[in-house]
DNA sequence: CCTAGAACG
DNA sequence: CGTTATAGG
């Protein structure tokens, strides 16, 4: 006997704005088991009873605590997490709202929030240093899981595209940050070196996209002019059990409630009992 | 023979809203022949045409220099002005957007936007200052005309209102910027000493208000918790002629597209040829 | 082109 | 409780 884990990252672009257009509807309908958000741009006293409790869910809320109405990540789980715990260790950004990671029987779910930024910027120096010092994060978190038999999703918005097929105008994108060679490097390394999987392109090695961001200007979404830069990464024993990963281009419903798209990965796997 | 002149004077709190919300529709159907506005809160460049050059009228714009969206007044008359003039002299005020004067054929109208304070704060001190420079003007403004033989019309929103029948609840605004007794005693100064009048309130002597603002906060509107702080001013002369003075308190539209309403004056009145 | 805080009223 | 500018994306 074998059952389903399915999960969902989303980047919500302020959850207070998300909340009016259509969130609320979507996750009442998402049959996913554990969904990490992104963007929260709120402390649980800013929303709706019902988001900050939705009936079914256990959250854990990581606000940011530096930058009001900035950054922000949650994870929503059906189960109740064995341990929760917001940051990564790091005295710079543990209380800026960008990772939170719980622990489920067998599985360790965490949610990302890669700083963005613009080259030759104050913003894009913090996203490096983000990622030295998550690397570092990443190794950690794999060492423990193997220690423990456990395994490992780290899901959210990377800000980062991987490979040519992950945004639409590559050639054009060169020297923008998100698809910097350094950047690309980096997610080489998390994935290469360190062994983790980018469970959705690993489902569909050939595909262009499927893309999980399009820019407000414009007609970028009609057109989907977008890029690939929410991932489900995962350890590679959870990676081989992945049977399915899409991402939800219209959100579940008529209207687009964020820039960014669901992004759902179902796993064929059975958890441990305890 | 006789003709009328009819002046209005409204506070729009944003044009480009207020343009959006009723304004354009209201200009369109107005009978003054000249309208002053106040806190338009744009340049001419971020309106529409047919906000910046509406048909049929003439415009003054007096946008604030010193910061961008704030404050800004303008003058629209139906008849060419014979000279326009931005600010009254002072260094301080006259690229703050807060007076323009035209002269048509015997009359200057302008319009003034007062600065708000609040007491205590470096706003409050500001207006004083304001204040102090301003009535020098309206004296200077008097003597010229009395040599040119002309009329004057100073209207807008002058954030004072003057005696206790000019807001809702007097007694417990006492202290409150706006309604001090220092600026009580500064607009009695402009009226007794320098000799101009309050139309409306000369033609309403006994009348509760008419209030001409009321705040966006509660339900201040419908309960018509408001204050008098926009005046149509004038010399004399012109006073003596004024046969009615209403606040339009509907906006003469369905819905309110400002905080405050029209103050509209009609004069029987008839200009020199020239 | 959006979200959000903040200044100002 | 609105309008607007500004930061951030």
């Amino acid at each position: 006997m074998s059952s389903q884990v399915i999960i969902t990252t989303v980047n919500v672009n302020g959850l207070r704005a998300a909340s009016g257009k259509g969130y609320v509807e979507w996750l009442a309908q998402t049959e996913a088991d554990v969904v990490c958000l992104q963007e929260v741009r709120a402390e649980p006293g800013q929303l709706a009873a019902e988001v900050v409790e939705p009936a079914g869910w256990h959250v854990l809320w990581a606000p940011s605590t530096t930058a009001k109405g900035r950054a922000g990540v949650a994870v929503l789980s059906r189960q109740e997490p064995q341990r929760m715990k917001v940051g990564f260790g790091s005295d710079e950004f543990d209380g800026s709202g960008r990772y939170a990671e719980i622990d489920l029987p067998g599985v360790t779910v965490a949610s990302l929030y890669l700083p963005s930024g613009e080259v030759g910027t104050p913003r894009q120096d913090e996203k490096e240093r983000f990622m030295a010092e998550f690397l570092d994060h990443l190794k950690r978190l794999r060492e423990r899981a193997a220690e423990q038999g456990r395994e490992v999703v780290v899901c959210g918005d990377w800000n980062i595209a991987h490979r040519e097929a992950d945004l639409k105008n590559w050639k054009a994108n060169q020297k923008k940050a998100g698809f910097l060679p350094e950047e690309r490097a980096w997610l080489s390394r998390v994935l290469d070196e360190l062994g983790y999987v980018d469970t959705v392109r690993s489902l569909h090695p050939d595909a262009v996209g499927p893309y999980s961001w399009w820019s407000y200007r414009g007609r970028a979404f009609d057109q989907d002019s977008g890029w690939r830069i929410d991932y489900v990464v995962t350890t590679p024993g959870l990676a081989a059990r992945a049977t399915t990963g899409v991402v939800e281009r219209a959100n579940s419903h008529p209207e687009r409630w964020s820039d960014h798209a669901p992004v759902t990965v179902t796993f064929d796997w059975t958890p441990p009992l305890s």
